[in-house]
DNA sequence: TGATGGATTACA
DNA sequence: GTAATCCATCAA
């Protein structure tokens, strides 16, 4: 389908620097369709930058068979595996051709809490969402749904007014260079923000 | 072709 | 603290 057919649809309000899109999306509300209905309000974020731009991002290098979702367009999912057994969900942000894209690393359940606590086993409420792995599995996101829009059927995203009252750190779990960026976003108040873990720290080249 | 380690989570 | 558990990416 042509793309000036989903240009009603708001894409570009998705569209911009990762770091300039990530607090943006704080209180923003996730809505999947996959399976029975559950929504989120989104509690905290993570921008990951470009080719060159920011080494703790999956397209520092190059555009690869993984991270090709990260070049664009804007307001799409991309969704990758990590770790043998989770899921992480991003939004897309740079236009088609530069890389970025916002982690969506927390929220908390507004709708659809018995199904959200169905597919994540034993939990209590505040953990159903807190953690990049524990969101995909709260709203039954995979890879199938990688560079899906986020203003479909299946997924959507709604803005809301947005906030100055957020607080901002280094990024969790990004090591080596690139870790000093404050690329993480998170409304200070809320239980769903998932706890702050420095990186493992990684090999230095022995002198 | 093989080695490496990860934008994590759960459990001891 | 550390096991679990794939697989994309990179060096050779």
């Amino acid at each position: 389908m042509d793309d000036r057919l989903a240009s009603s649809f708001p894409h570009d309000l998705f569209a911009g620097h990762a770091a300039e899109v990530a607090p943006r999306l704080l209180g923003a509300v996730l809505t999947s369709h996959v399976g029975s209905t559950v929504r989120i309000r989104i509690t905290e974020v993570e921008a990951y930058g470009g080719v060159g731009e920011d080494p703790g991002s999956h397209a520092y290098r190059r555009m690869t068979q993984r991270n090709a979702t990260m070049f664009g367009p804007p307001g799409h999912l991309y969704v990758y595996f990590t770790y043998g057994m989770h899921w992480c969900v991003n939004v897309v942000t740079r236009p088609q051709g530069e890389a970025g894209a916002v982690l969506l690393r927390a929220g908390e359940v507004i709708e659809g809490l018995d199904e959200a606590r169905a597919r994540r086993g034993q939990s209590i409420d505040r953990d159903l969402a807190r953690g990049p792995g524990r969101l995909a599995q709260a709203l039954a996101l995979t890879g199938d749904l990688d560079g899906a829009t986020l203003q479909g059927p299946v997924v959507s995203l709604a803005l809301s007014t947005p906030t100055n009252s957020y607080e901002v750190s280094a990024r969790t779990g990004v090591s080596g260079e690139g870790a000093d960026l404050a690329w993480r976003f998170y409304l200070p108040t809320e239980r769903s923000v998932s706890p702050y873990r420095r990186a493992k720290a990684r090999n230095v080249k022995a002198g």
